[in-house]
DNA sequence: CTTGACTCTCACACCGGTGTGAGAGTTCGA
DNA sequence: TCGAACTCTCACACCGGTGTGAGAGTCAAG
């Protein structure tokens, strides 16, 4: 498909989509006249990125996280010992996220049953 | 302490810290010469816009969420309905993004987990 | 009193992600 | 064949978080 059409099915404007290549996150293939040729699992993959970035992480670490999010595909091999060591400490930055934003989470819910409890339960749960 | 103990001790520069209360997510006192007073519990909360930032949430968000934070003492009465219906939306949103990085993080945990299976778990736990 | 470290405010600048427009080429249906 | 809609590249601009510097005030130690 071409760009505008992925960009539809993904809701990610064109010219995001060009960064993202231009950043080295997205490969399309060219067609004849010069148009970005996008695969059919290219759209599970701008969502990957978007939700990464929602999550604080840059395209540089995404670049490098990506390619092990390829459904269960490892392909172990080409890991050089230095992107393994970025992965780890940007695992373990990942672990460290998950736990504060959890944290966050519980505590704004928790927040919000007292809220409620304490207001008569009115707003839709 | 005054701004500069306070940078030493979450090491986040001064000027950031003047940032933040100019976001309103930190209100420090004044003294009489005019310079920033900051109290001792305040050291904990820096850290916590720390992390909530690095998980990519805005300051405007976290000025909505971190009055929940502060544990446990919830000050129900003064909470607009407005208010509580953008918690609601925030909270939710923080649901997602757990989910979302909790994904990421299996995914990369699991391959780092390949990757040591198969080069012989050289790599320290 | 002087000096140096610290503080203040203000302002310009950077960077990354994103919006938007210009100008030119391509495709496709009326 | 014409025009609308799409694509291309390039470039400037915005915004939010951050860095950095200027110019001035405060304060403690020598």
């Amino acid at each position: 498909m071409r760009i505008g059409e992925l960009a539809a099915r993904t809701g990610v404007a064109p010219r995001l989509l060009r960064y993202y290549e231009e950043q080295g996150l997205l490969k399309p293939g060219r067609s004849a006249n010069g148009y970005r040729e996008y695969d059919e699992a290219l759209v599970e993959r701008v969502r990957q990125i978007r939700s990464l970035l929602a999550s604080g992480l840059s395209t540089r670490t995404i670049r490098t996280v990506l390619p092990c999010l390829l459904d269960g595909q490892f392909h172990v091999r080409d890991a050089a010992p230095q992107t393994l060591a970025a992965l780890e400490r940007e695992y373990r930055q990942l672990v460290e996220r998950v736990e504060c934003l959890s944290r966050s989470r519980d505590a704004v819910g928790a927040y919000l049953g007292a809220v409620r409890a304490l207001t008569g339960a009115g707003a839709g749960a």
